[in-house]
DNA sequence: TCTGGGGTCCTAGGACCC
DNA sequence: TCTGGGGTCCTAGGACCC
């Protein structure tokens, strides 16, 4: 795989999303502190943040925090929406698009020089337009891996713009807290800081075996890369999700069988419909339980064949929730879900939208790509013929 | 810190096959 | 008959992310 010389990978990242699409529709809540959710907080605006409210946070103690907060209910469409559009811009900037949720996604711009400038330029372009075409404000980092670009971006947060140079990747990279290395949550960053680690250049002096022991080998390993900025993943076009789920939280005292068994055919549906809105099947079913003391387990099954009807899902799901009754009597629960994975073709390469005449010479196809398809399926042509060869038309170097 | 809803990836044991 | 090494699939759990 190519692997450039240069910082040419940008992590797009939209700020505060929610609450910034709140902000933008209504102008009464810009400069002030804006919370979306009611029980819990899904998204806090940066005026918010500065006074300590966090996402995932319960809303009686974010109101605590900030009692002047604005707190809105969720507009879901809404945040799809701009999503589509912030994604279409992506996608006219390059081809090259891997999106890793509503509000970020990686792009790759190395080969677009001639056409569109060196990558600092790109990404400025980026944030100009995301800002005046859809009225959101996105910071974007910079660098020659996805790992660093993504640290890149969290670091220039909120409304920022970061280039990590080349050779200025482990200056950058040995100060920052462990905390912002992709990966490391809670439980590894207390692991490490009971060993006196904080920074990320401690990490990098460990040693690979000694990170293994403590943190397992998949874990370890993967720090231990990271801390030297070795990460050679290619940004990935067309992706596919590989599981989808639904799940609802229960309050109150005890739930009688009947009750668990009508919310959880209500899951199975919606799952399920959006299984065949997508035109996706999938083989298992996954049950997932927490219990009163907020901890969790799950149960899963397997079909000898992919489906999206509801029928045979809804089945598998009840046996599994039938066979967990006794314990969920015994412990109480607080959320049921269900999700389906296996998923049906994982990941797709879109078709290139045209073919070259093999009789046609270089220019002239080209040319051609470009009036008919515009730059993107063009820029797209040359990136791919890094891969697949002189066949692809290439802009002459 | 009294906790929503949607995901990803990794690990590990057991079944089963060659 | 007791035995090896390798591989895949299934299930359950855990950490992490937005």
């Amino acid at each position: 795989m190519f692997v450039s010389g240069e910082a040419s990978i940008l992590h797009a990242d939209l700020d505060a999303f929610y609450a910034s699409v709140e902000q933008r529709d209504d102008p009464r809540l810009r400069g002030r502190p804006v919370i979306v959710g009611g029980g819990v907080v899904l998204a806090a605006s940066y005026e918010a943040k500065a006074r300590g409210v966090r996402s995932a946070m319960g809303g009686r103690q974010a109101r605590r925090l900030c009692p002047e907060a604005i707190v809105v209910p969720p507009r879901m469409s809404a945040y799809t929406a701009a999503s589509r559009a912030v994604f279409e811009i992506f996608r006219q900037t390059t081809p090259l698009v891997e999106g890793l949720s509503v509000d970020e996604a990686f792009l790759d711009v190395g080969g677009l020089r001639r056409l569109a400038g060196p990558p600092a330029d790109i990404a400025a372009r980026l944030r100009h337009e995301v800002r005046h075409r859809v009225g959101l404000p996105i910071t974007v980092g910079v660098a020659r891996t996805k790992f660093l670009a993504k640290v890149a971006s969290g670091v220039a947060k909120p409304d920022g713009l970061l280039v990590v140079p080349p050779d200025g990747e482990l200056a950058f990279l040995h100060p920052l807290p462990v905390e912002r290395l992709w990966g490391v949550g809670p439980v590894t960053a207390t692991k490490l800081r009971e060993r006196g680690i904080r920074t990320v250049g401690q990490v990098a002096r460990l040693g690979e075996a000694t990170l293994v022991s403590l943190l397992g080998a998949g874990a370890g390993r993967h720090l231990h890369a990271l801390a030297h900025n070795r990460d050679p993943r290619p940004v990935q076009v067309g992706r596919r999700r590989a599981s989808m789920g639904a799940q609802h939280a229960l309050g109150g005292p005890a739930h009688s069988p009947a009750e668990l068994d009508a919310v959880l055919a209500g899951l199975v549906d919606r799952v399920t419909r959006r299984m065949r809105g997508a035109t996706r099947t999938g083989r298992t079913v996954t049950l997932r339980l927490r219990f009163a003391d907020y901890t969790r387990a799950t149960r899963s099954h397997t079909l000898p064949k992919a489906t999206a009807d509801t029928q045979p899902l809804l089945a598998a799901a009840r046996a599994l929730l039938r066979a967990a009754l006794p314990e969920i009597d015994r412990r109480g629960i607080t959320l049921l879900g269900v999700s389906v994975a296996n998923l049906d073709g994982g990941h797709v390469q879109p078709p290139l939208p045209f073919e070259r005449d093999p009789g046609a010479d270089l220019d002239a196809a080209v040319d051609a790509v470009r009036d008919r398809f515009g730059s993107a399926a063009l820029t797209r042509a040359v990136l791919l013929g890094r891969d697949t060869g002189p066949e692809m038309p290439r802009l002459p170097d």
